[in-house]
DNA sequence: GCAATTTTCGTGTACGTAAACAATTTGCAA
DNA sequence: TTGCAAATTGTTTACGTACACGAAAATTGC
């Protein structure tokens, strides 16, 4: 493998010029720059990450732009234990994280918080963009050359940064896939209007219905719920839903809260089983899915995210790594019996 | 973090004592030797990777054992795109990869393979010991020190490695559950008894029996396939299966050759459709579950495992860490919704 | 008690890069 | 042409570890 100072020979300058032009910190003549930027490209030179980080050994700061971790059904308390986890995967990296949480219903929260991750003078951002309109807006307004690196949500201007997450629409037609299977492809469903203003969770519900599109021995039923703590709404929803349709044979629910909906379906007596379908491993989830209350659980693998995009970030930064990439994991199905390898992964 | 400079100043020796000692190679008295190790015990010290790697840089030589990659199915040649993925995830690490295939179908091949393994110098080798029970009597002939970690496959006694793989009796149980759902929990499943020497492979078998034990509705038919290579084969199976078995409902084959008792299925007028749940994402299977030919496929990783399995083992080299590992991966389910997510991960 | 060993220990150099500092060249006005 | 500042380039040191080499101390043999 080449090295510094073995290009400086063949370019006949300097260790001192070539580590200049490489980053590009000024103070050399356009001539030198070219001969030596020609050299690095045809030998494909790149830094001996070793040596750089051993002289460097400086910490970094990197910010963690995310909704309050116990806001919703603490799903986002995984995301942080994955970026803790990809954090630990760089020993002898000396990172800082430093959270700035905001209020995923209240857009004027991101505003101030990511104002101020911005102005923290961190090395590097992670930031989940729930909120996709006033991340947007956000992002055009401070332009910045932090490196930044999307997870759980993105952009629809994925020029951006890069990201880490799901393929939202294939999932919710995962769903679809599974809950044809479950109710022998007939009867009535309900699909639940959760979080309206989270774009994610809508693309999932589109990508549902989209399965059963034009599919006449199905019926898809929408119903809303309003953002709620308050565990007797989820329970006067599907009283309600039971007045409707006292046939249902299954339900979808695109986001953590799915648990709350199995207990009170399980309390209601429907003609037929109701086969509940829904989003991510937090823990009442997992005990629902191992009483039966819950068929399938659709997992958006939040640990491996932030150790994706934690990797991703700090490659930008340690590398000058500037491409965008965008890496949609695996839509994993999670069911009764496959539940533990999801959740036990490492023995001792 | 604290340097060797600074444990030697504590221990009021140099440096070149405390790393003579923290590598013991000899040449110290105890007493010093103690004092030493006292301090870095207490320091909770750790050489740093990026310094001793830079002034050793030398390259490190693996050996892989497993079998023939185009002898069952190309399976094999997915793990081999995961060992050399992970390969790349080690750059500035000189690692040299020497393959070493046997054919799981001649015992002998395995031994004459691991000796060569051993004998050649490896800094440590991976291990995919299909043929259980060759593999644990040659380990147990060869005691040694250079690092092993097992992948795919795993052997009883797990002290002897580390392990990356699946759980697949979960996996086989996994599977039932797919198949009572598909079928509406009633009629005729025939179980495919494949390459009866692996281990593996009949775990999984028993997983899906397990599952159904003491359910009358549902009858599990075992059938045996010979090895064999003749699509012939395959075909004649699948028609003695229909003479006996013309209202079967679904088909479990538990490796990678699922396609082609898919494709001789499909030639094959049963009376019902018959549901097909394999293994494996090869790319036959692919176009298969494609096709709507197979409905889930149970994947196992391999190109996870290469990855997984490989940065242990240089972590054990580098770090000299000796701590045995098991690692499970997630029992993945692929419908044909989800199969896209676990191909095209990576969108540049 | 002294030389010849052996054991134990300290010093110096190298790995490849970053960055401060020193040295050199260039450009331009007087 | 000279002087002087600005632009450009070269040199040196440091990062933390590994290891060769040599120096010092302890041990042995006579």
């Amino acid at each position: 493998m080449i090295t510094i100072k073995e290009i400086a020979k063949r370019a006949s300058v300097s260790i001192g010029t070539v580590d200049r032009i490489i980053h590009n910190r000024g103070g050399c003549s356009e001539k030198t720059r070219q001969k030596v930027t020609k050299i690095i490209e045809e030998t494909g030179f790149k830094p001996n990450v070793m040596a750089s980080h051993l002289v460097k050994s400086r910490s970094y700061a990197i910010g963690i732009v995310m909704p309050f971790p116990y806001q919703n059904d603490n799903f986002w308390e995984l995301s942080r234990t994955g970026i803790e986890r990809g954090r630990s995967s760089f020993p002898h990296f000396d990172i800082k994280i430093k959270y700035y949480f905001y209020n995923r219903y209240a857009d004027l929260t991101f505003f101030t918080v990511f104002e101020q991750a911005m102005g923290d003078g961190n090395d590097g951002l992670l930031i989940a963009p729930v909120l996709s309109l006033p991340a947007q807006e956000m992002l055009q307004k401070h332009k910045t050359d932090i490196p930044m690196v999307f997870f759980n949500a993105s952009l629809p201007d994925s020029s951006i940064a890069s990201f880490v997450g799901q393929d939202c629409f294939m999932a919710g037609m995962t769903v679809g896939r599974l809950m044809s299977i479950l109710t022998g492809n007939e009867g009535n469903i309900a699909l639940i209007d959760i979080s309206p203003e989270d774009y994610h969770i809508n693309i999932r519900a589109q990508g549902f219905e989209q399965f059963f599109a034009g599919n006449a021995r199905i019926q898809i039923h929408r119903f809303s719920m309003p953002n709620s703590e308050d565990f007797s709404d989820f329970e006067s929803l599907c009283t309600t839903i039971h007045d409707q349709l006292p046939d249902l044979k299954g339900m979808f629910i695109p986001n953590a809260s799915t648990y709350r909906f199995a207990q009170a379906i399980d309390r209601i007596p429907f003609k037929n089983k109701v086969f509940i379908i829904g989003y991510d491993l937090i823990k009442e989830n997992i005990e629902c899915l191992k009483q039966g209350k819950i068929e399938f659980i659709i997992n958006q693998q939040p640990i491996r995210q932030g150790i994706e995009a934690l990797t991703i970030l700090m490659n930008h930064i340690i590398h000058r790594e500037v491409d965008r990439k965008e890496l949609l994991l695996p839509i994993e199905i999670v069911a009764r019996e496959n539940l533990d390898s999801f959740t036990n992964i490492i023995r001792p």
